[in-house]
DNA sequence: CATGCTTGGATCGTATACGATAAGATCAAC
DNA sequence: GTTGATCTTATCGTATACGATCCAAGCATG
């Protein structure tokens, strides 16, 4: 009894999710691209686990959307078609203004604060162009937000919506000139409406209208490159 | 090499996949419901598999937020708020409001006969009283415009939207006095919409409005039962 | 030289087996 | 009778093993 608690370490992590944060992490972090092979057994090798948790693992993330899974076949991390990808930006939106609208009222003055904080980092990175990091404290801010959602059925629509920008993360995201500065603009427009206690209707637009732009200025950012 | 393909069926379904649709089926069914247990072992005997691949199904059913699985516990059906439920369909309505407005372009004249067929059963489930079906039929009515969806990240919000909803299917839907009789108008309104090819901005508040309307319709009913 | 068949290897799919965990039952002490 | 600790059992979590399947490379045949 006193061997396996002697680990020091949070016993609490199976297998399984040790796969899954494995894959997961690598697909958000662009290691694993678009169209690249999961094979099993080299990844349970990797991890030293056998296939049965990182199959599991993988049918999971399958679920969520972020790989393919061929019978007899085999998985790979899931293709995008990137114009696909400009319309569910944009039917997220939709559900990211509902998320906000919802979990506004049981935002705390912490919260706010650590929200401004984070703001306040993604300044740092558009001085430093550091867009990986951008990105993950972009997700960051609107997480502290949204995990005081009262609705888990919708976060979960959101979360899914997430992973599913995910797999294009670094190759769509980054910067698109301008846009950055104000997105960072809008997030404090954002807190303040919270803050101040707006009404519900009124913040699910403005939230709606922080992603749409972000589209926009995406679409018109290719459209100038001749894409 | 032919005893195999012997069987005549098609070989074509893993016991993963079996399991998957046995527990899945029985959700919706009403068979399973909001809390019960699934013990992976009882399962597994039950569809003369092995453990493995039901493990398999019960997680991506969990992925798919119709089941909840604790660690060393076990799973059982996921249990739901109906307040959070209601604002859920809302937010699930934008979705299909835009799914519906990208699918139209692609329904054919075959599908809005197929569609038709199946409002008219709808109907006669209204003469019947059979709610259990008219769900069913509702649901194979949206699915027949949607199957032409060009995003399949919107489609597959949709999907889970409805997986999250089948669980409380039978004890929420079923008929609202005068609502269903409505909703089959509607969707009478909405096939003539996308046949008359109508702009997708006036589809998609067309199809957000039938849902909205049988959210109304349903807070109204239990509102004046005095829930 | 092209085409179809055979064979081999890599990978997947599932059964079985066993250790680990949690929840309930039993029993002792107060 | 209640409380607490121990034990039992049901169930989960994962490793291992093996059969099934697919893919590609090589060979035979026309």
């Amino acid at each position: 009894m006193a061997s396996e608690s002697a680990k020091g370490e949070v016993v609490t992590e199976s297998k399984s999710e040790l796969a899954y944060r494995f894959v997961k992490a690598r697909i958000e972090n662009g290691s694993y691209t678009p169209g690249f092979r999961l094979v099993l057994g080299q990844i349970a090798k990797q991890l030293e686990v056998s296939v049965v948790p990182v199959r599991e693992a993988i049918r999971r993330l399958e679920a969520e959307g972020a790989v393919t899974f061929e019978r007899n076949v085999g998985a790979q991390v899931a293709m995008v078609d990137e114009r696909e990808y400009f319309y569910t930006m944009e039917t997220l939106s939709l559900v990211e203004g509902r998320a906000t609208a919802l979990s506004a009222p049981f935002v705390t003055a912490l919260d706010l604060s650590e929200a401004r904080d984070i703001n306040a980092e993604m300044r740092d990175c558009l001085d430093h162009f550091d867009p990986h990091r951008f990105t993950e404290l972009n997700r960051q801010f609107h997480a502290v937000i949204f995990e005081h959602c009262p609705n888990p059925h919708i976060l979960d629509l959101v979360h899914r919506g997430w992973n599913r920008l995910a797999v294009l993360r670094d190759s769509i995201f980054g910067f698109v000139p301008g846009r950055a500065q104000e997105s960072v603009d809008e997030h404090e427009r954002l807190l303040q409406l919270i803050e101040s206690g707006a009404e519900p209707l009124e913040l699910e637009l403005a939230a709606r209208a922080h992603r749409t732009g972000t589209l926009d200025a995406l679409l018109n950012h290719q459209a100038n490159q001749g894409r």
